[in-house]
DNA sequence: CGGCTTTCTTGACTCGTTCAAGAAAACCGG
DNA sequence: CCGGTTTTCTTGAACGAGTCAAGAAAGCCG
């Protein structure tokens, strides 16, 4: 996908098109479930002088207008993807923090029904699995 | 519970009794889903000079024992809950963020398996489920 | 009770993130 | 293409949850 496309997308958005947007669209894409400090660092070999908080802005807005997808794992910072609107879900490591995808086992959100949902009104079922990665379960632990 | 029973708890656990982590112990079943800063404020009214410092170590110590479950969705600080043992899940409120238990669906841990694990050794899966309150989804937005 | 180990107090500090003010860039209508 | 308006970006300070570290206190075991 080129800049063109990212900018159609931004339009699409009804977000206004930014060198800082366009290079953070394209580091979440290149760089699944980055940090913030990955997705600044990516975004600069593209756009050199970007602020962190441009980077922080833009992350916010894309995250708002559904372009990203925010996810945050307890312990873990923020993390962003740019897989989205599949409403996929995730495996991570509880040694090392690594992030892998998982397809969701039923397709559309919300992809579980809670058993009692205490009146709230429910549109996502985050699921994390909590584990260990190949690399850290050989390992001695 | 009194206080006698969580002495038994913790000496079954092989952790030392201390009064900061009977009043922990106490603060975090009185107040499901409470953060730190609640948990402090509620160990003082039972032990008014405890240090933030030893609340904190006091929840460590009692996360790693399994006698408190740690949870902190995103957005959210870090939340302790005194049940546990049953791999029970939340929903949570995207506008307030209210925090109710719910059941798991399929009784024991890990409840749900991945639909692709990626030779990740899974333990655990939890879900949240997003969505608005009662009181919040009755309010205008 | 004495000694060893763990935990607690105190206070400084880190780091991810946010806030704020002014400068710059994007967009819209003409 | 241009000026005006609005949004976004830069710069730099600030915030807050949580951690680190050193010494004092308390728990535990024989």
């Amino acid at each position: 996908m080129a800049d063109e496309d990212f900018e159609q997308v931004l339009r699409a958005a009804s977000l206004r098109v930014t060198r800082p947007r366009l290079a953070v669209l394209a580091a979440v894409r290149d760089h699944p479930h980055a940090d913030t400090e990955s997705v600044i660092d990516a975004a600069r070999r593209e756009l050199p002088e970007v602020s962190h908080q441009a980077v922080y802005d833009s992350l916010h807005a894309l995250t708002a207008a559904g372009l990203v997808r925010r996810i945050q794992p307890s312990g873990s910072v923020a993390r962003y993807e740019a897989r989205i609107g599949d409403n996929h879900h995730h495996v991570v490591c509880r040694s090392c923090g690594a992030i892998a995808d998982v397809d969701c086992a039923t397709g559309h959100a919300p992809c579980l029904t809670a058993s009692d949902d205490h009146g709230f009104i429910l549109d996502e079922a985050e699921v994390v699995y909590w584990g260990r990665c190949p690399a850290c379960s050989t390992a001695r632990s």
